[in-house]
DNA sequence: TTTTAGACTGACGTTTACGTCAATCGAGTG
DNA sequence: CACTCGATTGACGTAAACGTCAGTCTAAAA
């Protein structure tokens, strides 16, 4: 639910906009958080005056950069993951480099759903025995 | 493959032991990490002399601090995870509290699985738009 | 026995990802 | 117009997870 403030009246133009606490409010995130990702390169809001405003573009980024949070993800490489995902690359050498990430992210991926299957099985059983226990 | 060296030539009790650099070599970590690692208290290795000496059991721990690093997890959070696994309590209190950490940690888990799904899936549209165009 | 190669113990340095605080600034409000 | 209130900008602080010395110690090799 992307709160709907700050919509200017377009008329053909739907583009909505955010403030930084409307971000930080929907995302429960500060926003010192949300500056510092800018900082990092993974935000690139506008300005009117001197506040910063976020398009669509950056909310989809920031909530990209919050689930790769989530994965234990660094800033930087949730910042290329996200890079590419707008990115309208079409030489060669650049596709190949973008592969050459994905499948390494992708390794890195399966290799977390892996861990997260065994540790949830763990996790069952551990819960099966206390519950067992309990009901003695 | 555990390395089977500093075995002593026990007659019933087939219990090898490993040094610090062996655990390190294994699992491809500094000897640093791990003596930070019983500083946080996930490892309580015996002494021979003035050095460190690992049973199974710091090593089975040891490698579910490494799986549960690669999900993300806080060594705090991993501490809690790791000491439950091999402990015997049987009160009720205990009990339930444990079962209250393996609810949010599964929780927790099912969400990275949960995020881990997504990304593959987007991962995947990349690559295969990657390769369309270099097959062109 | 002198040397040397590892392991050990502080102790300080470093990176990441923000938190916190102070000062400023601009837009509304009474 | 004085005031307030939220946003901004440095600048410094902090917690986690080690890295990197420097100095010691000790058991084994030369």
């Amino acid at each position: 639910m992307p709160p709907r403030k700050s919509v200017p009246p377009a008329t053909e133009a739907p583009q909505p906009t955010y403030t930084i606490t409307e971000l930080a409010a929907e995302f429960d995130i500060t926003p010192r958080a949300i500056r510092f990702y800018e900082d990092m390169g993974l935000l690139e809001p506008g300005r009117k005056g001197r506040n910063r405003v976020y398009t669509p573009r950056d909310r989809t980024r920031l909530k990209l950069t919050l689930r790769g949070k989530r994965l234990g993800l660094a800033l930087q490489e949730i910042k290329q993951l996200v890079d590419m995902y707008d990115s309208q690359a079409s030489a060669a050498p650049q596709l190949r480099a973008f592969l050459a990430i994905l499948a390494q992210h992708r390794q890195q991926l399966e290799q977390q759903r892996h861990d997260i299957e065994v540790t949830l099985a763990e996790i069952q059983q551990h819960e099966k025995r206390c519950r067992a226990l309990l009901s003695t």
